[in-house]
DNA sequence: AAACCAAAGTTGACACTGTCAAGTTAAGAT
DNA sequence: ATCTTAACTTGACAGTGTCAACTTTGGTTT
């Protein structure tokens, strides 16, 4: 368990974050298709099979994986949140902002983060639900926050509200991250129209 | 070219057609992960590497059934807007019920005619192009023309209205069909309150 | 009618994948 | 000093996409 005396080189004495560390690297690098077990055992170096003694499959390394991207979320999350020096308007604006510049800064990451891979067939393993859903609680809360101060009808459904803001911003990313929609200048012009369309008859 | 002899069964007469028809079909039964080149020929009754004679490698096996899934989605918003007993209000409602619709029924097709799969690093083929942007390029028209009858603000940019409105109803299908949003008999409410949004400050 | 060509379909081969079973090493507890 | 057990390795298997080389066939040209 010694990480200074390197000598022994038997057991790797942190395996498991490295391998979610440079998993995640190869992603980033070369897109999800690219993430192999082999290839990543071998980058590591260390055998084909290692990663099996921390990960029960492939699926369960990918839910690793996500799971750190949602706690980087989450962190974004509550940084913009907690700033006291903006308005709630401003709060509003940094969220949608703050969310689509995430989702375009590591695209493989967002993708496997909420596509069909990990969510699909109960595949989603314990922990990585365990970090996703306070994830998401949060940017409940933060709707409901928003709704009680003006922004939003407080006889609306804060729910469904959180909703379909979160559809919203979700459907942009994805449509700009997988390439639909290519014209990358334009993200904060319709980061802008977004915000103006949910706040078109707010009295804040 | 006899379908009707039955005996010649080296030259199969229409397998580009036939290997479309049966991947699609096992992409709904099981998912894009069992959709395999092998498996399909060998279902379809014929060699490994017959189809590559009919496309030049997967990824234009599955553009090719990605276009016709946007022939269906262009075929869906027509037939909606071509409906002349419906109020402006009442289709666009339907755009959006019917596109999430759509998406809820064929959540497998749907996730691979707007997944990175497909259109990241211009992997997409000409012939998906020619097929899905007139479909785009369809719900912009849609939209401008709401615009124009009012149910919209004609300063805005009529671009940017279709682009945050497809965001939203692509998102919010995403997230059902990922299983991300999991109470399905929300569905409608969803939408409702989608549409309601949108048309909070019309005048229609 | 004979010869020919190009399209359509075949088999063999290769490198790559995830994962299991069985064996080896070594670190820490008794 | 011994033992247990977690960490790691090698060998093996079935499955994948795709290439090269070969065979069959239908239609066109002489």
């Amino acid at each position: 368990m010694n990480k200074l005396n390197e000598k022994s080189t038997y057991h790797h004495g942190d395996l498991r974050e490295t391998l979610l560390l440079v998993a995640t690297e190869m992603l980033q690098e070369n897109g999800i298709k690219e993430v192999s077990l082999r290839k990543l055992a071998s980058r590591v170096g260390v055998s084909r099979t290692a990663p099996y003694h921390h990960f029960k499959d492939k699926n369960a390394l990918l839910c690793g994986m996500a799971e750190k991207g949602f706690e980087q979320l989450h962190q974004i999350n509550k940084c913009g949140y907690e700033d006291e020096e903006l308005s709630i308007r401003e709060h509003f604006y940094r969220f949608i902002h703050d969310y689509i510049q995430f989702a375009h800064n590591n695209p493989d990451l967002y993708e496997l983060m909420f596509g069909r891979t990990i969510w699909k067939d109960k595949s989603s393993t314990q922990e990585l639900r365990d970090s996703a859903y306070p994830c998401f609680q949060f940017q409940v809360a933060m709707t409901q926050e928003w709704q009680k101060k003006g922004l939003f009808n407080v006889d609306d459904n804060a729910l469904r509200v959180s909703q379909v803001l979160w559809g919203t911003v979700h459907g942009i990313a994805k449509l700009f991250i997988d390439g639909i929609y290519t014209d990358n200048s334009k993200i904060d012009e319709i980061c802008d129209y977004a915000v103006s369309m949910f706040l078109a008859n707010s009295k804040k």
